[in-house]
DNA sequence: TCTAAAAGTAATGTATAGTTGTCATTGTGT
DNA sequence: ACACAATGACAACTATACATTACTTTTAGA
């Protein structure tokens, strides 16, 4: 299992779901399927996200365990 | 465009493509498109990459310019 | 409290990640 | 030169990321 801690990031920055998706390239959904964990980004997607937040990528995502 | 130096991350670990895969958890041709650019894995398989090789994200997987 | 923005959710469609199987090519040791 | 391991490549299939549209629920501010 896979997690994030995009809700958090984006509050520090106080960023709206449509924001950070148009900045992104992706739709509000697609951010919100991510924070909610309904699926798992592109290495892509991440990439520019720790671009956007100026963090690493294992700094917002991070496999958890129990399979 | 992104791009990796998964081959000589497992250049330095003296790791086949194949072990590679069983390791991660996919086949050998999923490593093998991903070493060639030929397509863009997940969140996850480069959070287990990364924990693999014992290398951030960052470091193993980096997006180019010009688009 | 009323309202509008923000966030959650759901259906359907499309693109593409990843599998399975198979064959061709390159490299390396003997 | 031969054999075999490692890699590249490709077709057909399945699973799922992400788009689009649209509707409901929650939250924050006047």
């Amino acid at each position: 299992m896979m997690k994030n801690n995009l809700k958090v990031e984006r509050a520090i920055k106080s960023i709206t779901q449509q924001e950070l998706a148009k900045i992104i390239g992706v739709t509000r959904q697609a951010i919100n399927s991510i924070e909610l964990n309904k699926f798992v980004p592109s290495t892509i997607l991440a990439l520019k996200l720790s671009e956007f937040f100026n963090k690493p990528v294992n700094e917002i995502f991070f496999l958890e365990e129990t399979d």
